[in-house]
DNA sequence: CTGTATCCTTAGGGATACTG
DNA sequence: CAGTATCCCTAAGGATACAG
């Protein structure tokens, strides 16, 4: 069986917790997703394959299944309309949303033309705790 | 000519400011580099070289090279030793300390044997401005 | 010591077609 | 709608040797 897209994590390669960090999400992909799923409150596949970056099907199939694994994310079927799979982020998505903050105000310094919502990146340089706590309990939690 | 190792930047995928940081620090060994620049405030290329991930040196000279390129860092002869080169973190990368604190911390919660220095672990999560303040200083920032 | 230069391998990803 | 299944490709990285 080989591999053609990831579904496995790597192996870790210290037990920096910096390191283990970006075991999981050191890639191009993973905190775009999360990204959809915490701040942009995404919750069916095809919300985030509509996104700006235009991820694969594939890829995002297997970057979902990584995280049910690790436990960032529960799977449900939609008890509303019949067919469709909601996805939630669990805590251990959510405790994430200050590393997607940093980047964005990082990205937001240095990037001259970042175009993100306004009230998140206000909230992300002069509030992020409270933008993380509304961001929390509008998932609820 | 044949890239072999990663010399430039990929393109943009989107004017995210989350996804811009990405495309420059969303792989395996930029943070990692990062890290041992900002945080344990290495200088010298064996030093990095040194790191428990075992980072090899065609890989490192590439992002050493992209850093000094993207203006993360400059680069001078050591003057007191002869040969040495001095890799010296300029302000946009010390701006990224945020977000490699809470990467820490969020792999310190989630990664049982994680291990750190102890004043950074404690400092991340109780006092993150502080140690940030502190490291800058520490930097002659 | 600070890198280059090669060689080689493979995981990861884009495109696309297809299925329940 | 929510994925699988392929095919193919290439950027990225490991190993190693060696140069200034």
């Amino acid at each position: 069986m080989r591999k053609k897209t990831r579904k496995t994590l790597p192996a870790l390669r210290s037990h920096c917790p910096i390191s283990y960090a970006l075991d999981f999400v050191g890639d191009k992909w993973t905190l775009i997703v999360l990204r959809d799923l915490c701040l942009a409150r995404k919750r069916y596949f095809q919300q985030f394959l509509a996104s700006d970056e235009k991820i694969a099907s594939n890829i995002l199939a297997a970057r979902l299944k990584l995280f049910e694994n690790a436990g960032l994310v529960t799977r449900e079927t939609d008890p509303e309309h019949g067919k469709r799979v909601l996805y939630t982020p669990t805590e251990k998505a959510l405790d994430l949303m200050p590393v997607l903050l940093e980047l964005l105000r990082w990205g937001t310094k240095y990037h001259a033309k970042a175009n993100a919502p306004a009230h998140i990146v206000k909230g992300a340089s002069e509030n992020r705790d409270g933008l993380i706590a509304e961001l929390r309990s509008l998932h609820g939690k």
